[in-house]
RNA sequence: GCGGCGUUAGCUCAGCUGGUAGAGCUCUCGGUUGUGGUCCGAGCGGUCGUGGGUUCGAGUCCCACACGUCGCCCCA
């Protein structure tokens, strides 16, 4: 090191980096999901964020590809990516194993993920994701749990119905009203990226661009409204029964929305993406689907699936503007003063009491006063105080301070565990 | 990849049409040696994002770049 620059201090663009406090948010985040999906029968999962790159090469559009992940060549020249997102992952590992695992598979996994593009709102070049699959059930029903399980993390948090609205919308459906017009394959991909942009246009140029669809004066949208053939009205009852029974189960917050397409890949069935009710986050919260295809990429029979990921960018915009965070703090609950250096040890023996009790507890080992220490403790956020030298160590009791409330109390060695836990 | 706005002390910001920098908070020390927060006093702390240009003189005007932020493209 020469003494030329100054390192930056600042993260690279697009990240963040983690101080105490927001991790112990984010994991407290994650903590609540896990308690959802461990209810529900689902198991956790995890893989490398380096994968080969042919891995999304061969599912994924050119330019996500070439423009949009972070790829490099190792010192074996085996070509690396770090990975976008977690399905190719899931697939590749579900296929690896495809003879040997128990299905329908409930799996989900919480980790990052690594996308190179311009940060905004909402969006970062590395964000957390939980990713909740339901591998090997081609039935409603699965798709039914995949979005209840959508509901369900949402309602853990505190949100109420008025929240939040689930978007559903069928591939199927919009394929059958696709081929009801006569469009031919290019024509429906170019219709359904209109159809996905809708939101983002001015309703004139919409309904401008639409024209160009339109045979004998409907466009594969008005098709689905005037229920026209029987492929499309059998695929719209199939999801409206989706819904419905969604419903009954008291998710009032589910409605079809024909605009709801995501992206052109690899979904085959049902498409929904839940939004935050408050027009300050446009973005959506969660977005999944059914992919019935993506296994068999990796050779074998097509095994169905159904899921949905949420990333953490935009669920804690969610959660902060409706005052959902969760509040739990990992702050210890004790701070052990030592009146001089000497009791440090005496303190140490106090403090495995406490913690054999359950209490979070830290010893001083600086050798400021008795006052600093003190306003340390009130600076770390620690609740409570007791110094503990010679004194202590003779009487057997200690002096605990509140230092929230001020209020100070002598207490026997053995009931500091108990008084804390009372908030005296 | 394109565009708007921004970048001045650790943090939040002020600095009029160019004349070599301020506030509040934080932090450190003190107000007498086993008890914080309030109060009082003192102090530390800035090559004004980086590099060029215009000018006698640039925090201030111009250009480029970096980063942040918001949007576009895209969104697995």
């Amino acid at each position: 090191m020469s003494d030329k620059e100054p390192l930056s201090a600042e993260p690279y663009k697009g990240v963040r980096d983690f101080y105490p406090e927001d991790w112990t948010r984010l994991q407290a985040c994650f903590e609540v999901i896990r308690k959802v999906l461990r209810s529900y029968g689902f198991e956790e999962y995890n893989a490398s964020p380096l994968e080969r790159a042919e891995l999304y090469e061969s599912k994924t559009s050119e330019e996500i590809v070439n423009e949009q992940t972070y790829t490099f060549t190792d010192r074996g020249d085996r070509r690396v990516t770090l990975r976008p997102e977690m399905t190719p992952t899931l697939a590749r590992m579900v296929a690896a194993k495809r003879r040997e695992l128990v299905y329908p598979l409930r799996w989900f996994s919480i980790g990052n993920r690594f996308r190179y593009e311009r940060p905004q709102k909402g969006r970062l070049r590395e964000f957390y994701q939980v990713d909740v699959d339901i591998i090997g059930a081609a039935d409603a029903k699965a798709e039914g749990e995949a979005v209840v399980m959508a509901y369900e993390i949402l309602k853990a948090f505190g949100a109420q119905n008025a929240d939040f609205t689930i978007k559903a919308n069928s591939r199927k459906l919009l394929n059958a009203a696709c081929e009801a017009v006569g469009l031919s394959a290019d024509e429906t991909t170019a219709y359904l990226g209109l159809v996905d942009r809708r939101n983002k246009m001015d309703a004139e140029k919409f309904e401008a661009a639409r024209g160009e669809y339109r045979r004998n004066g409907k466009d594969p949208l008005e098709v689905i409204e005037a229920h026209d053939t029987d492929a499309v009205e059998a695929e719209y009852q199939q999801l409206m029964g989706l819904i419905e029974a969604l419903k009954a189960r008291g998710m009032d917050n589910v409605v079809f929305d024909p605009s709801v397409v995501r992206g052109f890949l690899y979904y085959t069935g049902l498409v929904f993406e839940v939004f935050d009710t408050n027009p300050e986050n446009p973005r959506a919260l969660i977005g999944g689907g059914r992919y019935d295809g993506l296994v068999a990429l990796f050779g074998g029979d097509p095994i169905p699936a159904v899921g949905f990921a949420m990333g953490d960018v935009t669920l804690i915009d969610f959660l902060t503007t409706h005052n959902l965070l969760p509040s739990e703090s990992s702050a210890p609950e004790l701070y052990i003063g030592t009146p001089s250096e000497e009791d440090i040890g005496l303190a140490q023996g106090f403090a495995e009491i406490v913690r054999t009790a359950g209490v979070r507890a830290m010893v001083n080992i600086t050798d400021r006063s008795l006052s600093d220490q003190i306003r340390e403790a009130a600076k770390r956020g620690i609740r409570y105080f007791a110094a503990y030298g010679a004194g202590e160590e003779e009487s057997g009791t200690v002096r605990l301070k509140n230092l929230e409330s001020g209020f100070e109390e002598e207490r026997p060695i053995a009931d500091v565990a108990a008084a804390i836990r009372s908030g005296s």
